[in-house]
DNA sequence: ACTATACATGCGCATATACGCATATGCTTG
DNA sequence: CAAGCATATGCGTATATGCGCATGTATAGT
């Protein structure tokens, strides 16, 4: 199949929400607090200094969006990073932006 | 400087508006649009067959995040990928989504 | 100077969603 | 079975934003 072919309005609406679940500082951090291993619940209330109640849904937003991996031992719920394609994603944004700021820093320095 | 030193609250809000402006299937379809080459405002609006509105819009956006650049030329406004980096981005993102969709479609075969 | 063309923008509406609060569910222990 | 801890979820609110519509602005041609 054609390398460039442009993707169908379902394709693009998948695209977009993967884009959307990261577009959100409290998910980056809970993503970023993930990236050397896995937490409880518990542990991402306290490293983030969010509600519970509202770690637990991004929690299940990322999920959902095949993010992040479940797993249940006893009282407790770990999550952990499932799809590796996120570290580039993130190295990448972050290269871009800082890319983006020096440049703008070296407007007023130059 | 530490590879993995944790993101400030700002950089991490930088981020994330960076995924939101790539949050919207519409915007990727201009994206799309400019892959291979720069396309005035009324091409665009003929390929992705969005009112002028709302296509002059998100090209505001995308330029205003640094995405797209904007090159006046008499009466006609051309837009162009500035950031390389969202080739990237995108490859990423709809490899990752394919092998969700391969697996998800083989837990049915299988 | 007037008109036409290409693009940008102000405004209002409808929708989505992040958050706080309270409460429900699930598991473990006594 | 009762109680307690960890996590999930229903609900209401505030805010953000995509879209359509109409109008404003800049440039080219007559």
């Amino acid at each position: 199949m054609a390398r460039k072919a442009p993707l169908s309005d379902d394709a693009l609406e998948l695209v977009a929400r993967r884009f959307a679940v990261l577009s959100e500082p409290m998910r980056l951090r809970l993503i970023q607090a993930l990236f050397d291993g896995e937490r409880s619940v518990g542990e991402l209330v306290a490293a983030t200094g969010g509600t519970q109640g509202n770690i637990s849904r991004h929690l299940q937003t990322l999920t959902q969006a095949h993010v992040l991996a479940r797993r249940k031992e006893g009282l407790q719920v770990y999550y952990s990073i499932a799809d590796p394609s996120i570290f580039r994603l993130c190295e990448l944004v972050c290269g871009s932006l800082e890319k983006s700021l020096t440049r703008q820093a070296g407007a007023f320095g130059a």
